[in-house]
DNA sequence: TATGAATGAGGATTCATTCAT
DNA sequence: CATGAATGAATCCTCATTCAT
């Protein structure tokens, strides 16, 4: 169930990653201290810094884990389901759409805290998100080439996409009446509407 | 002393929430200082607090301008629309695409310090927002009566809309191959394909 | 009396300086918190930055007034001084002897820490050390050619007798049974011994 | 456990200080951390206090070496020096300048650290500081005695002449002109005129 | 011996805010 | 209106030191 990046990480430093993904959700990431982020973790401001070496690095090992987490959830489901690009554009927005709601905090983490990665920071996160686009992008265009999607914008259609799925959170509060699940199918409905689908599954 | 919402604004307030709106957005509202935000105005720290109560107020004061402006934006555009869902949804989308797309820095505040808003000044800004929000509503809603859009979800086609192109400029960079009213009449055209119009203008 | 350096300086700045000068010269540098500074300066922590820009600054700060009234002291004594080299370089020693006698923080943190001052801020001070050192050295050379100093080493000897001077304060200690006058005068003898002048004032 | 004065030396105990006496010269006392320390040694910080009861007792240790070396090499100078006083202090002189060019962080460390010997610490150093002084003390007064040397003021002469010479790194460069031997050979000679020595080797 | 993990105290610096002028 | 001076609390981060292994 974990999905270590890299690594052994022992509970002190899995402790201190789940409080800061937790604390840059709520916060933001300079509104969250390394204090609070060391108190939810169980464990003394100067400890954290035996696990980390700077704030911003903390931040860049949520954003990786995050990232890597959702490329891999899409390329799953995309191993796992069938030939047609229908059928493989709604597996993958359908399991991106679950990812999101599952990880609400690991969203809007990604969502809003991605700017203040430092500089050298960054082009490893931006590399994982674009694999994951480009994972997209090549259903559509696939499905274009097909006939299966008539959608006269395949790329703009594309990012829109994945865009629209990644802030399902901000509207969708869970509890209400719809379930995650149905929530996650819908949206891959959605998507096959955006790119103008014979079908509709 | 009073704080009227639509009161006299001098020019060293208007410098001030222009600024602030600036700082905001490249920083984030616990990353920028009153002390940037009243250089970048051209004043001192200290007089910002003859035009402002707080940092909070501040915050405020710019998310609720921007929240009004994109309602004025789209209620304009869908008095002067069409009669018909399909052409009150285009005009609608459009003109919110085009304000997303020559305001980034009020669409970054809006969709990632919203959360920071303290109690007191959230209710206000969220009232605006759902009268956008209701707004598109309408519109799908009656499409899906009148039999112009086909969608079986029109509430949540609705939200995704709005959520679609609120964050256009999460990957749309000027200067590309498109301008930014070819990408705003795009996003028309995805809110129509959305919601399963029978005409895609 | 007070040998401004540049630009007015407010009491409280007056303050900081005098608290940094002696806490630098006990603790040292690094030993010396802003904490400290601000306290012996009866002023907050925080308020120092209203003053200084950071501890490196307060170091040059420091630094260059002492190495400035150093060469004062030296430029005038010298000013007043006969027109022989023995009377010039008596003059100049037995000055300088004093200033280092009367300003032992001055001493203790120019020739302590002067190790400290970041880059930026060291070819300043650099530059009044050796207008300093050039004086010296141009009397001795003026007392080499006229045939009152018989030295065959005038560079070294000159830089010698300053560094002699200089730590004057490591060995003597207040109190005892010589005089500050005694001791810059006995000084001033010590120089011309090294020199080799033909008078031994 | 104990910690005697010359007892064995593990390579590790040498490499802790050797670094320290580095790291302290270079950036003193409180500037330098026992993090650099055990690091530039080459092995773990907790594994520095295997060796090192504490910070106090490292700079001690690097002290109390550096003094108890100027005194052996001065008084093995003057065991194997002539009868005269002149020919004593010269190779005195000569050998101390000696060390001090050849070991520049030892008296970096000594001239500037010393003051922050913990009291406890402090008066071991002191004595063998004592030491030295006296050795050229009593040469300087029996070449007062003996008409060798004409100064009026022996203990003063023989104050500066140490303090000359501990501090020729201050100005002196490595690389110039002079060769360390021929900078340690003009020391003994300004020694002798400072004392106003008859014969200047 | 040697080390990684742990901690309380303290480092320099910045924060939002106030007040006298 | 406008500002410089002032402050208590908080920021990130490092300190010397300890301890279990």
């Amino acid at each position: 169930m974990a999905i270590p990046s890299a690594g052994q990480t022992s509970v002190t430093e899995e402790a201190i990653l789940a409080a800061a993904l937790q604390a840059f959700s709520e916060r933001g990431f300079h509104g969250a201290s390394i204090r609070l982020i060391a108190g939810r973790a169980g464990t003394s401001l100067a400890n954290v810094y035996n696990y980390v070496q700077s704030k911003d690095e903390l931040l860049v090992s949520v954003l990786r884990r995050a990232s890597q987490q959702q490329l891999a959830a899409v390329q799953a489901a995309v191993a796992a389901a069938g030939d047609t690009a229908t059928s493989r554009l709604s597996s993958a927005i359908e399991a991106y759409a679950r990812y999101v709601l599952e990880h609400r905090d690991e969203l809007v983490v990604s969502n809003t805290e991605f700017r203040y990665l430092s500089d050298g920071y960054r082009a490893e996160v931006v590399e994982t998100r674009d694999a994951l686009q480009t994972v997209v992008d090549d259903i559509v265009e696939a499905g274009v080439r097909s006939g299966e999607f008539a959608t006269p914008y395949p790329m703009d259609a594309s990012r829109s996409l994945l865009t629209m799925a990644s802030n399902i959170t901000v509207w969708f509060r869970p509890g209400g009446a719809l379930s995650a699940t149905e929530v996650a199918r819908r949206h891959a409905y959605f998507a096959l509407a955006l790119v103008e689908a014979r079908q509709l599954r």
